[in-house]
DNA sequence: GTCTATAGGTAGATAGAC
DNA sequence: GTCTATCTACCTATAGAC
């Protein structure tokens, strides 16, 4: 567990630990720095005040995990390849991340303004126009059933993230560990994928 | 906004606001006598310590939404008419408490153990294997296309639940104030179930 | 840069008058 | 039952030695 960062290093990683178990209101300056190895002093040292060290924590880790949220808006590939990368990827990352978007969501519920704020100013604007133009022009030319493109992408990702957020409940209700659940949502993959292939699809047959 | 309410019942409604908006630990002692315009010496009076009051309003908004997840474990309805009426029911419900399951979902996040205890301490058992094996039954009559009946459930559940706990970060990214984002839920109804009964619904046509 | 010590503020909880 | 006043503990932040 000795990381070989410099002091700034191992308090951005103590303090993001700390602050996705706890949230901002129960994260305590004090638990950051032992988990850091360094005491209190030296966090206002380096970051000059806990809402300060929590900012570039939060922007930190809603820049991970907002990418690849909106890639699938960028890309260039047909719709279904593009479904597919997508799910296949994010579920990847969250497998690593479990427990990111619980904390994105928690910290942005509570302080949504101010944290939009902070978002906007770090240069974040997707552009989901692309994506929604994509699945209409699959709609008119008949490949799809016509469906509102928000819907199609925000049931996507429901059916990818909330089982993240929803983990603890999952796990209880399921009665397994965190291996079993890991393998669990890894299956996931292909059942979302074909969930919707047969949501969208239109029957070829007359 | 008077409430003609006894004085234990002033306290649960604004500790019930106050404790939905902040959590746990962001919640004030001060605040929810503020919001109950009593004093805080009272507070300790009806409710010994904070642990105790916030246990009262977290039962209380678990056990209102958890019954609403899990009748559709237990009704004797049909497949399709139990999916129809657990959409319409469901988003109702999270429309007019949008923010119980973004709060629920926080604290059983922070403090798993500790809620779990309490919610199976208050009866709550719920029993999917009556609705696994209807799914199953569905599935062996070649009614529906094949698939694990944990899987169809949690998609549902997710595309219902998930755009309540991202509500900010939906109308953030869509531009739109409540009444609209309602209004998108509304909509969002048919939608949810158009896309369901379109996955698993198996071709007639040979 | 890193530490210890402490200032300054506020939280939850209690005591006691009314 | 309801209030005011206060206790004790803890948290963020700062000051200052090394």
């Amino acid at each position: 567990m000795t990381k070989d960062l410099d002091t700034e290093g191992r308090i951005l990683v103590a303090a993001k630990r700390v602050f996705v178990r706890k949230g901002y209101t129960g994260a305590r300056m004090q638990e950051i720095a032992d988990e850091a190895g360094i005491n209190k002093g030296l966090l206002h040292y380096y970051f000059r005040s806990k809402d300060n060290l929590f900012s570039s924590i939060f922007e930190e880790a809603f820049r991970e995990l907002a990418p690849r949220t909106i890639e699938i808006f960028e890309s260039d590939a047909p719709l279904f390849t593009k479904l597919e990368q997508f799910v296949d990827r994010y579920i990847d990352f969250l497998t690593e991340h479990p427990y990111l978007p619980a904390f994105v969501i928690q910290e942005i519920n509570q302080h949504p303004e101010a944290l939009f704020e902070k978002i906007e100013k770090s240069g974040f604007r997707p552009n989901p126009m692309k994506l929604v133009m994509q699945i209409q022009m699959e709609i008119q030319k008949g490949n799809i059933r016509p469906i509102n493109p928000i819907h199609l992408v925000l049931n996507l990702i429901s059916m990818c993230v909330f089982p993240f957020v929803a983990r603890p409940m999952m796990q209880h209700m399921l009665q397994v560990g965190d291996e079993d659940y890991t393998e669990f949502m890894k299956s996931r993959k292909d059942v979302i994928l074909e969930f919707v292939k047969n949501a969208i699809m239109v029957n070829r047959e007359p």
